[in-house]
DNA sequence: TAAACCATCCCCCACTTGGGGTAAAAATCA
DNA sequence: TGATTTTTACCCCAAGTGGGGGATGGTTTA
């Protein structure tokens, strides 16, 4: 069974040499090639690829809105943005739109398709630079406060789902334990985090994240 | 020039195997091979590694705590997770302790080899799973909701107050408005953002901004 | 002008939470 | 092994909160 994969791309000249990378390699098989986000949506149900190459800079709708309208039906199609663009800005939309990958378009053929083969299996596949970037993110909203730090593996699950805005009884219920028990960890946390209250908690929590 | 490695590693069969990979590539050198964190740190002002393979779980302080002490005096020295753990939890807080990279221990020696000279060349390696988690990461923090975006200044203000942690009488003191006018102000916030309570309301707008 | 929205305040009631405990089984560490 | 931490669970009570109302002016807008 061949990966099937879709290329939106506006520059008829990358476009179709996007095709043609696809076409040197037998495990895959191109099921259309758009040259807007417009022309990919209407035909995108009908072909299901398994795999969408995507432009960000397109005429009309832009690649990362194209990608938030391709996850409102299909959440577990993997996209991949080929681009020129590395500014920070654009990444971050694109992946919080829902891109399962970065590559620039400087990308050799093979590492094009290895990239296609990664996202198919699984992975995220992103360019050096773009990787990087993206831990840069993390370096960025720092280490973890410390008050965080001592909290039980347990404890943190607590914290996680509350932040997420259960209340006691459904986190216990989603951890299979009584709720007056995560009563129990949600004040053993707010003694650790040096707060007063969940909300507190969470907030403080949430902004180190 | 050979790039500088140094191996943390507590246990004893998995650290020399490592030594030995690194022994293999002519391009690089180990300046140190330790069991754990702490001797590390003793050694490393001295050695000035350009990567470190870093465990996490290690006897004493873990290998975050240790990403964390080398990055108060080395905040340029490409650092590389080698471990077993692929939760979420554990990635996350190694990223954000400042590490570059983040590799599984099942990776073979080419790939391990290849983490390293990409870290040295600026990018940040990582196992394709851990990629995955890394970018699913920012599918969560999805696209900015726009749910707080019909909200009246005063409710905005209001929201933000809560995000910080206070109650409603503290909010109401702040505002000079009483504690049951700020009540109706969540009731319709909480509305206009479909969600069930001021904790799910607070999680929903700190995580769009 | 009427409708719509905003900011402000009040009531009731059931449920949830915060703060203070106690405690035992299980896992982990030294 | 013994000590410690983690995870689990329960108690009481006072305070805070969510959901449902209603009410008064003021401003904007259709």
């Amino acid at each position: 069974m061949k990966t099937l994969v879709m290329v939106v791309e506006d520059d008829r000249g990358l476009r179709e040499q996007l095709v043609q990378i696809l076409a040197t390699a037998s495990d895959m098989e191109c099921v259309g090639a758009f040259a807007s986000g417009e022309s990919a949506l209407t035909h995108i149900s009908k072909k299901q690829p398994d795999v969408v190459l995507m432009d960000i800079r397109l005429p009309g709708m832009s690649g990362i809105e194209c990608v938030s309208e391709i996850r409102k039906f299909a959440p577990a199609m993997q996209i991949i943005m080929v681009t020129i663009y590395e500014d920070s800005e654009r990444i971050f939309r694109a992946l919080k739109a829902g891109a399962n990958g970065y590559l620039v378009k400087s990308s050799p053929p093979d590492q094009l398709l290895e990239a296609i083969r990664d996202a198919y299996k699984g992975g995220a596949p992103m360019s050096s630079h773009i990787a990087r970037k993206v831990i840069q993110h993390f370096h960025m909203i720092g280490p973890s406060l410390k008050e965080a730090d001592n909290l039980s593996p347990r404890e943190r699950e607590v914290l996680d789902l509350l932040s997420l805005g259960f209340i006691y009884k459904e986190i216990g219920a989603k951890l299979n334990i009584g709720s007056e028990t995560v009563r129990t960890y949600v004040k053993n946390i707010c003694q650790k985090m040096h707060v007063r209250s969940r909300l507190e908690a969470v907030a403080k929590h949430r902004s180190a994240s």
